[in-house]
DNA sequence: CTAATTTATCTGTTATAACTATATGAGACC
DNA sequence: GGTCTCATATAGTTATAACAGATAAATTAG
């Protein structure tokens, strides 16, 4: 059901990629789902050449791959890609907290805190679209103050590589949270983002997102989350 | 004189790209620059498609840019995306440097300083094809050993981004090591790295390459480099 | 019945042409 | 003389069709 406006001036090829950017970044094409050309353009009722550009842009980024046979899918991503890539998210988004934090508000960090909460509400009610959205809008809230546009695109495009994956392994930590009479807090580091930017420590509000991300492997890995007083560093 | 083979299965378009990103990566593409389809495509005996592939290909990757009407240009940088690139390349480089440390062997450390040694030569020749080929290789000889591919694919975009850019700055910085009796040394830093690799000091590594990035910033600002005792940190 | 091989279908790529919007220039008006 | 308007040229975008490679199915040999 895209929406496709062909009055506006924008590019067909922006709104199909725009439409292809959210089905990604919440993780509604799961990994090694094919996407084909014919297809996707009947949908939106163009031809194909907008659908190739914005496909391939996607590919640009990384976000989806050619096949041996230069058929596109949703990379399927080994253990090791997605170690590498959160490795990348600590390092940049380290450093997106670390250059937000003197220009936050106290209003843009009450926001934040309240996306914590509608993370939780999300989680409980299995309703994963909202946590996916609430979870992304937590932390470009905070790095959009960095005011440095080349580095926040850096930073989305990496989301856009592993919305796939962490929808998977947040539906997977759901399961077991359920299944487990004492579960970890899943947001137990995003407060400690937010104790950190309230005091003004950028050095802190670093450490803090890295911790954060260097968690996120590991639920990765073990899919479950840490006790309560684990603590992780660069 | 473009080299575009057709019997070959690579695609056209990646041909295109090829090219057109070596243009970029040794600076011979100036800021601001234009680039048309229809020219390049009679220049490579090609449609416009393929052009049009490469070409937007580089400006998702932040190489090119369209101007207000869909013009595509090299961008002019200013000083401040100039300073947001270097504080990406200092923490992804600084990362690539430190997970390097350990893999690397000596002889591929040996190579890198032969580099260094061919980075003055160039540099004193002016021959400045030589040297911005000399230093991307010193980089990458090092940043390979990381086996992290994604994190070297950002990075390479990054200099790609810079390419124009950094072969103006370091045609200015020769101009002025002329005309000074007492010039910095423009590879007193890469030195530095070379010294924290051999004692196989991974956060040495890291620092070292961080310093060296910060110089050349600084270089940028200023046009000279600093004095041989300048130290620089996160 | 299994496995190799051929055939058919479907994939993305490239070429060509029509299209829409922007930039550029000449000319009129103030 | 400077500025605005409008016509013309030229840019990238989209559509359609022809192309070539790869997958998958059907067929045939073992």
């Amino acid at each position: 059901m895209p929406k496709i406006n062909r009055a506006t001036h924008e590019p067909l090829r922006e709104q199909v990629l725009h439409h292809c950017r959210n089905l990604l970044m919440r993780g509604n094409l799961l990994p090694g789902q094919k996407l084909a050309l014919r297809p996707l353009a009947h949908e939106f009722h163009t031809s194909l050449m907008p659908v190739r550009d914005a496909l391939n842009r996607l590919v640009a980024d990384g976000a989806l791959e050619f096949t041996g046979g230069r058929r596109i899918r949703v990379p399927v991503m080994t253990k090791e890609r997605v170690v590498e890539l959160h490795e990348i998210r600590s390092s940049l988004e380290g450093l997106a907290g670390r250059l937000a934090t003197p220009n936050l508000t106290n209003e843009a960090i009450d926001r934040a805190e309240q996306l914590i909460a509608d993370m939780e509400a999300a989680f409980i009610k299995k309703d994963f679209d909202a946590y996916m959205s609430a979870h992304f809008s937590f932390h470009f809230t905070i790095y959009s103050a960095a005011d440095r546009s080349t580095l926040l695109a850096l930073i989305e495009t990496l989301w856009l590589r592993l919305g796939p994956s962490f929808r998977q392994g947040i539906e997977g930590a759901r399961a077991i949270a359920s299944s487990d009479s004492e579960p970890g807090d899943p947001n137990q580091f995003h407060r400690g983002i937010i104790t950190a930017l309230r005091s003004r420590d950028a050095r802190a509000a670093r450490d803090a997102i890295e911790t954060d991300i260097a968690t996120g492997i590991e639920v990765y890995r073990t899919g479950c989350w840490p006790a309560n007083d684990t603590q992780g560093g660069t």
